[in-house]
DNA sequence: TAGCATATGGAGAACTTCTCCACATAGCAA
DNA sequence: TTGCTATGTGGAGAAGTTCTCCATATGCTA
């Protein structure tokens, strides 16, 4: 099927300018995080802040844009991880990968995955997430120690929730991992009898 | 000492006006949460933008005036708790309640404390928060069975990312609960033998 | 009550996001 | 090659934000 970011018929100069806007976005974003502005970012592709609407009426669509292709990766990570000896080892590598993954864009990533279900095409990328996860999970159930009513959806929230904070304190270069790897803890023990 | 928030000499208008502000701020927080607008609270407050900030130059100054109490109660919180039989659901249940704490206004407490070491007021207390913090986790690490690896500042980061990702989706009410539940297992196993 | 240190408020500067539409032009049909 | 027109452009502008500045008003003390 044609993809729908790319539409089949599209005049050379459009096409020209919606990738100018794709590489500064990627630029800014990679700069300065959350806050890039979407005013410069069009002044940096050199086109009006009409013309970037126009190709991304919403944040959210520029984003599907630039992360589509992680999302991608992350999917076919998650394939390969079905076949590592631990399902639990496999599963928590997956985890981190998406965190790091969602701080990639320096938490921009995070804020808006971690929002309610999008509506537009970044629910798509999420759902595709969410599928990958949940093979991931399943396995780690069955024949893991995952305990069962571990829920996919949550874990992909801490994921992205830690991917925030680590975001905040690019600083503390360790973070990330360490609080994963208490995260990990959680996937292995069988539901604490407090 | 006399508390600096309140200047000790301060005409009686000047101090009408921020009482009036914390109590327009407070409502705005709590509807609003991270997107409550300074301007809209001066209004609501019925003074001028110049007399908001002259009462307090940055957010965090009114934010600290806001939630100085709670964090008094965060702290009560935690030496109640030392005297709980076990340190480990000590820790647990202090950790949830500085989550729930965090999400009290919509998020904006979360998003302030999760950030890199304030300089300001807010330092103060992030200070008391990770003091009381340290004495519960390294009670469970000596007499509970947390690992001697955790960091206070991680779990609290930890705490303060669910607290953010449980506000994003308020229509998930079990949420903040079931990603506290799953932290839990990383305070109690021993390292992960990966 | 007079005088002044202190406090006020809103106009405005500099940003933001997002809309609108008169104008330019790529690409097709003749 | 040359129009014609559907498609695409860009920037002015509306409406919002944070934060500053300072002429004016007023509480408090002497």
């Amino acid at each position: 099927m044609p993809s729908d970011d790319e539409p089949r018929r599209m005049r050379a100069d459009a096409r020209d300018n919606r990738e100018r806007v794709l590489r500064a976005a990627r630029a800014a974003f990679a700069e300065d995080g959350t806050h890039a502005s979407l005013n410069k970012i069009a002044q940096r592709a050199g086109v009006g802040a009409g013309t970037l609407y126009r190709h991304f009426p919403s944040m959210d669509a520029l984003l599907v844009a630039i992360i589509g292709a992680d999302v991608e990766t992350l999917c076919a990570r998650g394939r390969e991880l079905m076949a590592d000896p631990s399902p639990d080892d496999a599963l928590s590598t997956w985890l981190r990968a998406v965190a790091v993954h969602a701080t990639a864009m320096r938490g921009l990533v995070a804020t808006r995955m971690a929002a309610p279900p999008a509506d537009g095409t970044l629910a798509a990328c999420h759902e595709r997430i969410l599928l990958t996860g949940e093979a991931l999970l399943e396995r780690a159930r069955r024949q893991g120690t995952a305990p069962a009513h571990l829920r996919i959806g949550d874990l992909l929230k801490l994921a992205n929730a830690i991917a925030w904070v680590a975001e905040q304190d690019l600083a503390d270069e360790g973070l990330l991992g360490r609080l994963i790897a208490v995260v990990d803890g959680g996937l292995r023990s069988p539901p604490a009898t407090v």
